[in-house]
DNA sequence: CGACATGTTGAACCTCATCAACCGACGTGG
DNA sequence: CCACGTCGGTTGATGAGGTTCAACATGTCG
């Protein structure tokens, strides 16, 4: 089961994400060996704030949100993670956030000092979590910039623009391109609303709006086809992306 | 000059801070070998986003800041680097932001490829890399949920926590705990305001209204006292912090 | 079918951005 | 030495964007 999920990893482009890109054959192997299939409901957690775990994942299938929550209740969304993310810090104390389910999840739990033990035996490995590490944080702080400094339009235009961007990803570029952009939305309204800063209510009626303006149209009751990408990009504030 | 700069680590309980915490003697040595000094005026341009740059550096004096910047001009702040904090990031590609002086500004610049290979012979020091990333992504993070969720009082209160905090570090525990913790305005209220997400009126608005209240009283043109830390902490939103 | 969750839409309110006037500090040049 | 312009900061008035509350629609599951 676990060895046909991590497999998974060397026949898809998605090895360029998360950690096991530069994994050797028989890091990946070993990995494979002390991986655990697991599986959460939606809404439950994963890991809790200031709560030490002896695992960190990959996730499987599923979108997980990490939280951080104010003493009042008050939630911000600081990260989603889609299938092949990694879930957790390695050689990290307590992590500073919470991680739940928000569908259903399905994640390969490692046990955190078997796996930082194969990290310090795989140079290479070790040399990978910190370059994805520095991406997470560049995209931490591409939200900072969207939290701090966009529209409630521009930041519903953006977040689409992330899923569309994602989409085109996932396809791993063995076909064409395709002709007009697709996209799921993941998560539920509120999540959105949680990972924007802003109302749910607020987010509703941006893609209402932008649905009326036909910058996107509905396919199924969770997708979307985007027309012009550019109309989009332009809307989320960023400049027109190329697709190499 | 620099010689003297870098054995400071040494001496002050900042070593718990940044890379060198775990650099061994031989490694810190060498570091020192290929370190040069550099200075910046005020408002002066350090890294530029997307440009690759040939170097990394340490804060010495000043503040500088980070930022990321929008199509049509507006600007956020990412991150505020303070004395001994480091600039850059060594083994990613471009950095997708820029370096400003937000201050006048001493820094010790590092050859890129030259710190690399000194990290790569220094496991040690690469472990630390990679924690010390961990711990900006944490900031990030606890900073995404200041600019989503955070009034404009509890953001200014925030910053203020954070300085009192930073300042309370600085003193590296060798004397008792300050009575009335002490801090600096380091930078204008517009960078202020661009850190937080707010307006520059709004930041001083909010600071008048800690000072009508009590909560912060002005030593002088820059420093403030905080006769009640537990207030300002509550107003900025977080739990009373235990100063162990 | 009814109950409950999720999403949409409307209306009132409120926080904060914006624009503008003003103040004090500072540096420059007459 | 003082007048002046500039810059950073403060304060006030006004309005827009977004939250909040509430009603309603839609979909799902027992």
């Amino acid at each position: 089961m676990q060895h046909a999920d991590l497999t998974h990893f060397e026949n898809c482009a998605i090895r360029h994400r998360g950690l096991c890109s530069a994994a050797s054959p028989e890091a990946l192997a070993e990995l494979n060996r002390i991986a655990h299939p697991h599986h959460y409901a939606t809404g439950q957690t994963i890991i809790s704030e200031d709560v030490p775990v002896d695992f960190i994942a990959n996730v499987v299938s599923g979108i997980v949100k990490l939280t951080k929550t104010m003493p009042d209740g008050r939630q911000q969304i600081v990260g989603l993670l889609f299938p092949f993310d990694f879930v957790g810090q390695a050689f990290a104390g307590s992590t500073s956030f919470s991680a739940e389910a928000a569908s259903e999840v399905e994640l390969v739990r490692l046990n955190r000092k078997a796996f930082e033990a194969v990290v310090d035996r795989n140079p290479d490995l070790k040399q990978q979590l910190l370059v994805s590490t520095l991406n997470e944080l560049d995209a931490a702080r591409e939200w900072m910039l969207l939290l701090g400094s966009k529209s409630a339009e521009e930041k519903v235009a953006s977040f689409l623009m992330l899923l569309v961007r994602r989409s085109i990803n996932m396809s791993c570029g063995q076909e064409a391109q395709p002709v007009n952009p697709v996209f799921e939305l993941p998560v539920n309204r509120a999540d959105i609303a949680g990972y924007l800063g802003v109302s749910a209510e607020t987010v509703s009626r941006q893609i209402s709006h932008l649905k009326a303006d036909g910058i996107i149209k509905l396919i199924d009751i969770r997708h979307y086809t985007v027309p012009d990408l550019n109309r989009l990009a332009g809307l989320a504030g960023q400049e027109p992306p190329i697709w190499a």
